[in-house]
DNA sequence: TATGAATGAGAGTTCATTCAT
DNA sequence: CATGAATGAACTCTCATTCAT
């Protein structure tokens, strides 16, 4: 009834599974169960192990790209106020994590896996949205010392992706449903708040 | 001195290995390779996988826990100001993961792959720092809301943690020697004006 | 002259490659893929690999038979001498081969595998060959002893079918072109050659 | 009580059933079994099934070459008669095939699927022998035409080798015992017989 | 303290084949 | 006539682990 059903199954089942346990932490049966289909199907409609997730990975960076392509095209054009633009690219990033918290672990899987086969297609997706972040920050922040762009880039990730990764740990120390609305409309609020504290003591 | 050597030998490209690559990305054989030893070798000196990277992570936590003790319980008891206590903290901490960097990696792994048998263990251990870190906090900041002391352990752990873990990652982007001592000591620079700004907005 | 187009394409394709590769060295897809055709449609025209692989031998070995029904018969019935009758035979043989330069590899492998599924089938199909050609040495041969017919049955398979056998292996190291038109004429007039040293040792 | 009894058992299976029926129709799990021993044991003594494999080839194309050296250095300083030494490297191969019946069939294998990954490997051990042979031969005979000496390398393959892998699928028409010692003499006095003619035909 | 051999389970992958459309 | 999807068996190979020595 519906077109590649069975395909979508098993790519949703991939996609949870690899953001959870990672690439080396999943065998292939581990997908076919969750998607309910025989292991060779696997085979049949991706055609290996790998390929199945540079496909989770790659729709993920191109949807990662799409979120912020326009925020930061706007960031570098736009005459609004530093702070602004900044927020936007921020707001945006967290937007789209938040709508995509399984993606902030995927992330993280992969990057502390920093080595491995894949840290070149990995720096191949990333790799642009910091230049274009970085290029937006230039603006007015220095490219060496401790105010360079690299360190918010940085600094930035770590505080948007770290809630999303760190609820399914410390969720249960957390009050009930970290990951509920409210609760994430509160973290929402703090990175905001924070974003304020760092443009505050930028510009003073 | 030669006391112990080959378990200790073992025991170094373990955790070099389970840092780089995670748990389930590191096989015995690897170990073993690494450290020039037979495989059957792990397993006389170690029992399992299993007991061997908990033996790690053990190391891991018991040095975190140590480094941030001393810290922590100064910064409840002393009478310096807020803003210094939470540097002492930071600082602290900081301290140590630039001492272990591998740390961070393995930290971001554990955390990303927050699903797995070991989630209990990794709570366990990470658990008292929140909690210490969230007392000192509480102080000035409110439990709940977008100034809740929780929010600013996750952000102070992913503003810490991720140079470490993006420096295998984006260090090729950046100037020669991400984790070179110069480069180290301005992201340090970094961090504390950070956690300045930060301090400044709490405070007005 | 479309007429069964499709089918043919599938049958050409399994046919050289069966040459090349035998039996267990070809995969379903292998043959679809050479046809370009999709894999299910080999099943469709044909059943089966077995069968398939039956029809590229059964179509060999017919027109094998074929090729050598009339030279033998002559040789049977003609009055011409024991060496030009022999010579016929030979001759034959040996164009047969030339023109079908694959088969003298497909039939290779089939004896080299002479234990395989297959050996009653090629038994049955060479062995009236064996038969008729050991009954016209036997005018002159003896039906036992090193000069028995059957070694030379042997003899001149070897001689007749090695040539084209080894040519993808030492081609490279023969004069280009082993299997060019001048080359193997060269190879025909050597086997005549032998031929006639043969009969000049049994006539003696 | 053996060195090495399991690693022999599993080299004999896969000689055996190599020989019988090439690489690609034997599996591991073939191999194994015949050697009464557990898959994984294949692996931990060989590494892959490629590497077993070429054990074998290797091993025989040793031996082969170490039969035919002597011979060959022979017959290239001797000051016996052309005949005497083409006799003396002929009997040599053909003893040796004759001990390594066999190797026949693997030979045969090798080249008949003369394109594989195999293909750089055969001609690499194959080439010397031709080579030595040929120089031998170039004494008395032209390096073109009819009667170049590579025609009678392939000619003295076929008579040689051709009774072996022949025997296994024309055996129950012949004799009983193809490979029985009587009939391998008869073989033997054929082939040298065979010789003989061919001695003559180019003395005259 | 050390190790070579052994092993069952499971990894990713390909296979020939079937079937509904 | 043609095909995309599906499947169970078998493939090569790696895994963590055990054990006799």
């Amino acid at each position: 009834m519906k077109e590649g059903a069975t395909a979508d199954r098993i790519l949703a089942a991939a996609d949870d599974l690899f953001c959870r346990r990672g690439y080396s932490g999943v065998s292939v049966r581990d997908i076919a169960d969750q998607a309910s289909v025989r292991k060779a199907l696997v085979f049949y409609h991706f055609g290996s192990k790998d390929k199945l997730y540079e496909k989770v990975l790659t729709s993920y960076y191109d949807a990662h790209r799409a979120a912020l392509s326009e925020p930061l095209a706007t960031a570098s054009t736009s005459s609004a106020s530093f702070r602004e633009r900044v927020h936007g690219v921020v707001d945006s990033y967290l937007s789209f994590i938040d709508a995509n918290a399984r993606y902030a672990r995927l992330v993280q899987h992969e990057v502390a896996g920093g080595e491995s086969a894949w840290i070149d297609f990995i720096r191949a997706n990333l790799a642009p949205l910091q230049d274009s972040l970085t290029e937006v920050l230039h603006e007015v922040l220095p490219d060496r010392g401790h105010l360079a762009a690299r360190h918010f880039f940085v600094s930035f990730s770590g505080i948007v992706l770290n809630y999303y990764t760190y609820a399914p740990v410390f969720g249960a120390l957390w009050p009930e449903g970290a990951l509920s609305e409210p609760m994430r409309q509160e973290r929402r609020d703090h990175v905001r708040w924070l974003v304020d504290a760092m443009m505050d003591a930028i510009e003073e």
